[in-house]
RNA sequence: GGAGAUGUACUCAAGUGGUCGUAAGAGGUCGCACUCGAAAUGCGAUAGGUCCGCAAGGGCGCGUGGGUUCGACUCCCACCAUCUCCGCCA
């Protein structure tokens, strides 16, 4: 959520810093919106003064025993009036917290204009596009040769974009999963959380996957309760702290956490269809932080290159581009894709997104922070990034060491966690 | 599932229908004394949400939402959360 004070007194900037959003929203109906809520406030607040003059006057009066009744018969009525404006001003709240929630994030300065993920800027390389002296397979072939991906039994049990893992294939998920937990806690010094998979309603606004994109989560019911299942680990970590004022000195939090993750996956059909990459289910370490303002942009190179990390212990080869404007999400300010090499699909596929949200996310979870309890309390910036997709890496692992007979070799840092050192050729 | 209790500021907590929520008290924070230094102790000081307003000032805020009343932290109802006991299941 933006400041509203922002929208008030700076209202051409907000507009021409989104502009090259490539977002819908309406700029136009804010004034109207802020000033009938305004407008109805100082009426309502005047009556409402009067009222409770005219109560301190009734504590005088008994006190000395003098008659109230006059006062009664006013107030009566005034009470009626002060019912019925309460019931606009709410009216009006709503309206414009509604509207306020559908506005994305003001981009930093820095991130590059562009209209697409074609216009996004490639920062750095690690590593070579993988070369092979045979003809690869993509990692549905390798899986379903393997005998470790089953997408056919899946869509029996489910449905499909999901997959049923077999032997090493389980094992090689729920390894990979192991291994980023334990680097990220052991060697960058997150502390590891481990949070419900369903989140209510209020969780998924804060973190600002609702209103707008609510055709994307999947709504869970049940014992007259409804839930969201988590689209990341990003919306129940960050809301871990929701409603507080946290402390300074224990700035920077950061967590890291595995979830599955539920994505209805819109507008999507035909996209992907074969393989890990784009499921209604799938696995992800995810981290995130809390940061002071001034912190938060070097907190965001550390959390890229902490996702990187990964990759590099894997030896896999990837690419970090910097997000351009027409390609950042709804929340963020800033944004980093990090692409792993994917041999079958002859370029670089997203397998993390870090962002910096700055205040958005704060504002709307209302996550403060102060070191002194006499200062004011002020936003944190929040951020995540994925620490990384298991899935994808999954993927990203079988195509990039496959060898010619069909096996699978597996990188040396997982090879503890998989007691194995490859996946034979049936 | 049954019975009961609790929910007030960063934390603990007093307050049971009226003019005290910048809310008693305490922790906390800061200063001073004591001390080689620290702890402990004593004395003193200090701050405390949010909205409207240029300001003066005002509104709201006692888990959340309703209701009763001229007036609600205080009474009633519903919901949420936490705790205790019983039952049930591991």
């Amino acid at each position: 959520m933006l400041d509203i004070n922002l929208l008030r007194n700076h209202f051409e900037e907000v507009e021409k810093a989104l502009a090259s959003r490539n977002e819908e929203f309406d700029l136009s109906r804010f004034h109207e919106l802020d000033e009938t809520r305004r407008n109805l406030l100082a009426e309502v607040e005047a009556l409402k003064n009067k009222k409770n003059v005219a109560s301190r006057e009734v504590g005088v009066r008994k006190k000395n025993g003098q008659d109230c009744a006059d006062i009664f018969e006013e107030m009566k009525e005034l009470s009626a009036v002060i019912k019925e404006y309460d019931a606009k001003v709410s009216e009006a709240d709503a309206a414009l917290q509604e509207y306020m929630l559908t506005l994305p994030n003001i981009p930093n300065p820095t991130v590059p204009q562009g209209k697409s993920d074609e216009d996004n800027v490639e920062i750095r390389r690690y590593g070579e596009p993988t070369a092979f002296a045979f003809e690869p397979k993509a990692h549905w072939d390798l899986g379903a040769a393997l005998g470790i991906l089953d997408p056919e039994t899946a869509a029996k049990i489910t449905g499909t974009r999901f997959h049923v893992y077999r032997g090493p294939g389980a094992r090689l998920e729920r390894a990979i999963t192991n291994f980023f937990l334990d680097t990220h806690t052991e060697k960058h010094g997150y502390t590891e959380v481990f949070p419900p998979f369903m989140v209510s309603r209020d969780s998924m606004t804060g973190t600002g996957q609702l209103p707008k994109f609510e055709e994307d989560a999947y709504k869970v019911t049940g014992d007259g309760k409804e839930y969201f299942l988590v689209p990341t680990a990003e919306v129940p970590v960050t809301n871990m702290y929701r409603n507080q004022i946290l402390s300074g000195s224990d700035l920077p939090i950061m967590h890291c956490a595995y979830t599955a993750c539920f994505r209805a996956e819109a507008g999507s059909a035909g996209r992907d269809t074969r393989g890990l990459i784009r499921q209604h289910q799938f696995n992800k370490v995810e981290l995130v932080k809390f940061t002071r303002p001034e912190q938060s942009y070097d907190e965001l190179e550390k959390l890229t290159r902490d996702a990187e990390d990964v990759l590099q212990m894997l030896g896999l080869p990837y690419r970090v581009v910097k997000i351009c404007m027409g390609d950042l999400g709804f929340t963020a300010a800033m944004k980093y894709d990090i692409e792993v090499w994917m041999p079958s699909y002859g370029r670089y596929v997203e397998i993390s997104s870090c962002s910096n949200f700055e205040e958005f996310q704060a504002r709307r979870a209302n996550i403060k922070y102060r070191d002194n309890v006499k200062e004011k309390a002020r936003y944190v910036h929040t951020l995540n990034g994925s620490g990384v997709a298991v899935g994808r890496t999954t993927a990203a692992i079988l195509e990039n060491f496959q060898q010619e007979d069909g096996s699978v070799v597996i990188p040396e840092v997982l090879r503890p966690y998989m007691g194995m050192d490859v996946i034979p050729a049936k």
